[in-house]
This record gives structure tokens, sequence and C-alpha cells, in this order.
DNA sequence: TTTCAGTTGTACTGATGGTATAAAAATCAT
DNA sequence: ATGATTTTTATACCATCAGTACAACTGAAA
């Protein structure tokens, strides 16, 4: 059942991929997908819902590519960001997410709206981080008017190279271009001193967890997808699955489930398929977090 | 019957700021401005012309108050453009006129997409040109590519401080933060020599009049508000009507109608109500214009 | 075999954008 | 003022769409 509904989020995402989002009927869903509106309704309580279904599954897609380029490698390297920008750039184009966005985002439908503003703020608030690795704590207090200024400059530069050279343009070109404007605007307002906004804003938008810790974040998804790729093929599926679940409940919830994740932890343990080294650093990863959040 | 679509307009234009484009139906505005429903598919073929019509008439009104304030004034005064930029997006956020494009800039209405990118351009074009008095001929070749950057800073920015601090904001602090970033990133980008985009493909993309020759576009428009300003009350309404119909020919249309604009600066001429020399120069500045339109 | 969750098909509701049209009202020319 | 013409109104209508309701079907587990 849980295939099926994937299926369907699939199916969905190829009609509003040619048509746009507004112009899919629920109909075209049904029909292309081959199930009826009796189960469309069973599964998703909208078409909004569905939608949310969809980002949220690309939202993961996305964070999973841009961790594994990262993983092995030096973060404070500039080229890694080059490449990892380079490529959900490219995702985004070919999947027309920033269109199905922008047409959905001041829909009027508040649910949506405030799901895709936590997106934006959370695509943000990765730039800052990796701005962080980047560019050295010292410079922290200008990085994120640098992280705000660099999405700005991308997204209007992407828009513009896609309407004046239609198809393909030439996304390294741009993201080079603009990741080199960053680099010099960085040393520009530390120089000049000047700060526009606040850390502290962001970290009241995104209360799900403190923009400091953003280290327990980023080892507990690194340590579960070191374990992801080092798992035998001996009860794949299961662990995966478990896998998933743990890295979903840090990555998307607002407040992870304590026990959940420890009772799967558990499992993983009992099922002795995973590299035992690496396992202990994940339960230990997460016991810190948990001990770090209930302050 | 001109003022009561006017009213149809402004009625909608309330409707849109309170609840949105998609929310608001047509029935909506049928009731709020008190018209049948027979009257309002005289007035508009659909509800997507009414935006448009409600589109150009807040671009002509940002247009007049952007140039306003440049009237009289050194344009490579950069607190000048300060200013314009501020009024705009104040004029923005009051009207909730940003929310309104980007909910419909990606609906799957074709003309409306067309109209939106178009204005988009313009904008783009009216920064570069201006960037062009500030920043000087010689930077020229980076001055398009810091447009885009601009706008893109400013947006970006503009967004998180709305849901940052939302309510009021503080709009004059965020235009001069963008600002003196544009400025700097001119300098470094004219050290560097790096050069993203063309200025010919803004040039293809906006077909209307040759970029190079936003001096006619400019001179004329000046023209013609001085020419208004300077109006004596007598037959005040009719000279009106004609000056502000060559004034919107010039700006909105693909191809002002030579004829036309003739005809209605011959009836000016002879009411003899205007400032005689302004006029003539309108008149040599129309004839240069058709001259060159023609090549 | 019974049970039961999940699925299907169909019919329905209510709202919407848009069309059609005949009657009423306002405007205009003579 | 009268008659012609245009504009406006009221109303009924159509097609589409999101979402609901529900009875019937299916397949697998108990």
């Amino acid at each position: 059942m849980k295939d099926r509904k994937q299926h369907v989020i699939k199916m969905a995402h190829q009609l509003f991929i040619e048509k746009g989002y507004q112009a899919t009927s629920i109909q075209d869903i049904l029909d292309h997908s081959g199930i009826s509106k009796g189960t469309f309704y069973n599964y998703f309580s909208s078409k909004t819902e569905l939608f949310i279904a969809l980002c949220k599954s690309i939202f993961k897609q996305l964070e999973q590519y841009r961790n594994d380029l990262l993983t092995g490698q030096d973060p404070s390297n500039i080229e890694i960001f080059v490449k990892q920008i380079e490529l959900q750039m490219k995702i985004n184009r070919t999947n027309k997410l920033i269109s199905l966005f922008e047409e959905v985002i001041f829909s009027n439908d508040a649910e949506l709206k405030q799901f895709m503003k936590q997106g934006n703020l959370m695509m943000l608030r990765w730039v800052y981080t990796r701005f962080i690795d980047i560019f050295g704590e010292d410079k922290k207090p200008y990085l994120l008017d640098a992280a705000i200024m660099f999405t700005g400059i991308l997204k209007s530069s992407l828009r513009y190279d896609s309407i004046a050279h239609d198809s393909t343009g030439s996304i390294p070109q741009v993201v080079r271009y603009c990741v080199d404007r960053a680099a010099a605007m960085v040393e520009e307002v530390s120089q000049t001193g000047d700060v526009l906004f606040q850390i502290e804003t962001l970290e009241k938008l995104l209360p799900d967890c403190r923009i400091e810790d953003k280290s327990y974040q980023q080892a507990l998804y690194q340590t579960v997808s070191e374990i992801k790729s080092a798992l035998p093929d001996k009860e794949k599926e299961k662990s995966l699955e478990l896998l998933d679940f743990v890295q979903d409940e840090f990555l998307q919830t607002q407040t992870p489930r304590k026990f959940l994740i420890e009772s799967a932890l558990r499992s993983l343990k009992a099922a002795e398929v995973c590299n035992k080294q690496k396992l202990q650093k994940l339960e230990q990863l997460a016991a810190d977090y948990f001990r770090q959040i209930e302050l």
C-alpha cells in the first residue's frame, strides 16, 4: 500500500511537470495512476496534501544528494559547495521545481504557504551553515545576510538565464558566478561591518532545533547515511526502512519521537547487520541530541 | 463608463489585497462593485484580463512616481535611486503586489505569464538604465549583471524581512543595505572583469524598443510629465486625456501608433494650453523616435 | 467460511468561470 | 421629445472541478 501511495505521488509529479499544478485535475491524476477517487482521498485528504507529500519526498532526495556530496570531503572547500548548489539547481530545473513552488507558494492555502515558507527557510539555514563551514566562524555575523543575498542572486540569475537562453541554459556558469559574488560580498561586508539581519530571527522562525546545534543534525544525518551505504544484503530492506525512518524523523519532524527512535536503534542493534562502531556513534549522537533538546 | 470600469478595477484590487487573487471569485467582485455579470464580461473578457488591467494601472502609477522623483534631479545621484526604490517597495508592500504577482506568475494562463514576465523585464531594464546613470558608461558591461543581482538581493531581503519582523518591517534599512551591496558589487566585478549576461539578450526579450534608445523613452516620458504639471486649468481635462494617452502609448504599447500620436499632438498644439516650447520638444522627440523605429 | 480493511465505481453536492439572452435603462442624434 | 442605439441587468444555463457519500467488490487473514 505504501508502494501504491508512492506510485500515485510519482504519477502526479509527472503530470505536474507536464502541465503544472493548477492545470492538473484530480481526475487526471486518477486516470494517470489508475486508482479510484475513493482511494485517492483515502491516501490524501486533498490535492494540496498530495503536493506536500511530493515536496517532502523531493526535499528528502535533495538533502540526500547534497549530503552525499559532502561526506568524506572537507566542508570548508568551496568547490564542494559549488557542486552541491549545481546539483540542486539541476534537479530543480529538470523537475520544474521552481515553477511548481512559485505557482503554489501564494495560493490561498494557508497550510501549503506555511510549508513552503518553512522549506525556503530550511534552504536558507543550510546555506548559512555551509557558509560558516566555508568562510569560518569569525565571519559569522555577516553570513546570514550573505546567505539571503546568495539565494536571491542565484534565483534571480537562474530565472533570467532560463528565460534568456531558454531550454538548457548553463547552470554551472551561473552558479560559479553567484558563488564568486557571495565570496566577494562576505569579504566586503566584513570590512565595512554592515549587518542587516540578526541570526536570532532565523532561529525564532525555525524553532525545530537551535541553529547552533546544526552539528548534531548534520552528524546524525551523515552517520545514518554512512551506515546505510555499508549495509549488507542480508535483511537490507528491513534495516533500510528503520534507518530511513530515523533519518526522516530527525530531519523532517519538529520534535523527533525519542522512544520510537530508540526502539528503532535497538532493533538495528539486535539484527547485527550494521557496522557496530557506526551504530554506537549514532546511538551516542542521538542520546546527546535528546539531552540537548530537553534543556 | 470608463469611471465604472475603473471602479470595478479598484474594487477588485481591494478584494485581491484582502483575499488574494485565486480566492476572489468573480461573484465577489460583482457583489463588491455592484455590477452585473453581463457588464463585467462587457468590460473584461476574463478574470485574468481584469488582473492585467489592474497591473497596468499600477505599473503606470509606479512609473509616474518614480519619474516624478527624478525630474529636476541629478540622475547620477544614488540617493535619488534609493528614494525611488524605497517608494516602489513601499507601494509594493501596501498593495501586496509581490504576493499577487507571485501568486499569478506561474498560473496556467499563458497570457498572464507573458505579461508578468514582461513586467519583470521592464523593471530590470529600468534598474539597468539607472545603474548606467549612476555608475557611468564605463561600467556598462557589468551593469546588467548588477541589475539582476540587485533585484534578486532586494527581493530576497525584503521577503525575509517581512516574514522575520512581520507587519511594517523597515524598508529603508533594507533598501539602503541592498544598494550599498550593489555598489560594492559593481566595483568588485569591474575589477575581476567577470561578466555573466550580455545586454543583447535583454534587448531581444524586450523588442519594443532598443535598450540603447532608452533616452528617447525617458525623455519622452519626462517631457510629457513636465507639460502635464504645467497645465493651466482651462480645458485641463481634455489636455490631460490627450497627454495621458500619448504617455501611455509610448510606455505600454509595443508599437506606438504614429498617426494617432501625431493627431493628439496636433490637437494639443491647436488648443494652445501647453507650454509651447515643451510641446515642440515633445514633437521633435516623437518624430526622432519614429524615425529611429522605422530603421 | 467469515471477517474486515482496503478498493472501486458511481452518483451526488456545491462552487466556479464563463455563455446566452431578453428585458430594462440610459444615452444620444435629430 | 421621440426614436434609435448602446449599455446594463437579471436570470437561467453549461461545463468543470474539488470533495463527499456510499454501496458493492476483492483478497487475504483468522
